[in-house]
DNA sequence: CGCCGACTTGAATTCCTTCAAGTACGGTGG
DNA sequence: CCACCGTACTTGAAGGAATTCAAGTCGGCG
């Protein structure tokens, strides 16, 4: 967990996949940029399954993941995980503690993550100095609203299989809007007990659920690499509709 | 649905549970409220069950609730719904509106209601003029996205009973919060239907729930007027732990 | 080479839905 | 005033999607 001041300018290309991110959201200038890549920030390394934050925690910096995934999940009163959202790299992981002084759920590395570490209150005056910025990131932070309500809709009025394909959809678009690659074939860096906590299943009824999935000739699997043999079959009984994600057109 | 110019500040006095909301999120000074009430809006009436904005609205105007109860909803390719949301006189309708061009979700009257439509551009500047209602208004957006959160854990994780009970929780405390009255005793504004589309269950299973819930001495009921005879009992029941709402302490 | 976590498969069970009636209530018009 | 109607609510029985319980396989790693 080796810990990495950030101070030259030239060893920051790890901000990229942000800023990258934030111009999409809304036109970043010169200033702009600068401001960010000024940002005082230490990264630090972590393992699989690493808790980043807990619920319960008053945090005093906030988290941008630089490589790896991770997820928010809340626990039930009988145990039961259920995850809320997944990230990639380049995510804002708890934007909310700008403004909510205790974390309602944890956040949680899925895989090896490198994530930087930026104080609430530099963070705060980079918004207030910086308009453009703040727009991008409340845009951002809104856009993560409407993944939830859709989210609600899929654990709430979908079928197991349908639940399952959204969240493939889901992963496969934000990673190609993000630029991380094609979303015809990816590898997953989730278990299926990760995609069970995702829609309120159970592990073996996703595995049951993948297996139907490849055998109508909807996705193929390879390990843990997907690939979307049929979009189109796939957007359909995904019931998916990639609007609520508000990817610039 | 008569529409009213609001020019005089007395006849004003619809905003009070807005400013006091926001107040409570991050207090207010005088010329916030007077900003505030300075603000150009229109009111209309609704009758219940009317649409006030669409999926795909490319709208020009954020509503805020004034008098009676809506929601907001999604529609799945089967066209069963999903409600994600229940609001209170007080409440911003659509918030997100102010960052995001396309509305991803319907919002619609539960009863007959009184909402104020104030334009985007106003209320932006509104917010660029006033630092602390922005911060009141981010706060709010925020703890939206919280129940969001909560909403998927319990659509996911909890049973029948437990996802009911836990809306009711929710609906007392907030009511409570905005300061609407006891949460010991309220009339519920929604139907059968509502709880089931919110819950994602069948009316015929909220039905028979909402009877369990009554003889086990956890709530009593008289026509759609609820009491919780047993606070602690519920909040077990319920796995209701009100943090996530962020209310003030 | 043996162990552990992730994945796979089958059978029994359960919670919730679907289907099918029927009741209670408020509003409307004859 | 009351018959009529629509909406919300209530109740029972049958069916089904997903869970639970129970094994067992596969692959990577110490």
């Amino acid at each position: 967990m080796a810990t990495v001041p950030g101070t030259a300018p030239q060893a920051r290309t790890e901000l990229d996949l942000l800023i990258g991110k934030l111009d999409r959201l809304n036109r970043l200038d010169a200033a702009d940029l600068k401001a960010i890549r000024g940002l005082p920030w230490r990264s630090s390394e972590y393992r699989s399954n690493h808790y980043l934050v807990r619920e319960g925690d008053v945090p005093t910096h906030c988290c941008l993941l630089l490589s790896g995934y991770a997820c928010r999940h809340k626990i039930a009163g009988d145990g039961g995980r259920q995850i809320v959202s997944f990230h990639m790299p380049g995510d804002l992981l708890d934007i909310q503690h700008l403004q909510l002084d205790r974390a309602d759920h944890n956040v949680e590395t899925i895989t090896a993550a490198d994530v930087a570490w930026i104080a609430r209150s530099v963070l705060r005056r980079l918004l207030v100095d910086n308009p453009r910025i703040a727009d991008a990131i409340w845009r951002d932070a809104l856009i993560d609203a409407s993944i939830f309500r859709e989210w609600v809709l899929n654990v709430g009025r979908r079928d197991a299989k349908k639940r399952i394909a959204h969240m493939l959809c889901e992963f496969a678009a934000r990673r190609d809007a993000a630029g991380l690659g094609s979303p015809d074939f990816f590898e997953l860096p989730m278990t299926q007990e990760h995609i069970a906590d995702a829609t309120g299943l159970t592990s073996i009824h996703v595995n049951r659920m993948l297996r139907e999935l490849t055998s109508e000739g909807v996705i193929s699997r390879e390990g843990r690499s997907v690939r979307i043999t049929d979009w189109d079959l796939m957007r359909r009984v995904a019931d998916f509709d990639p609007a609520y994600l508000h990817a610039a057109a």
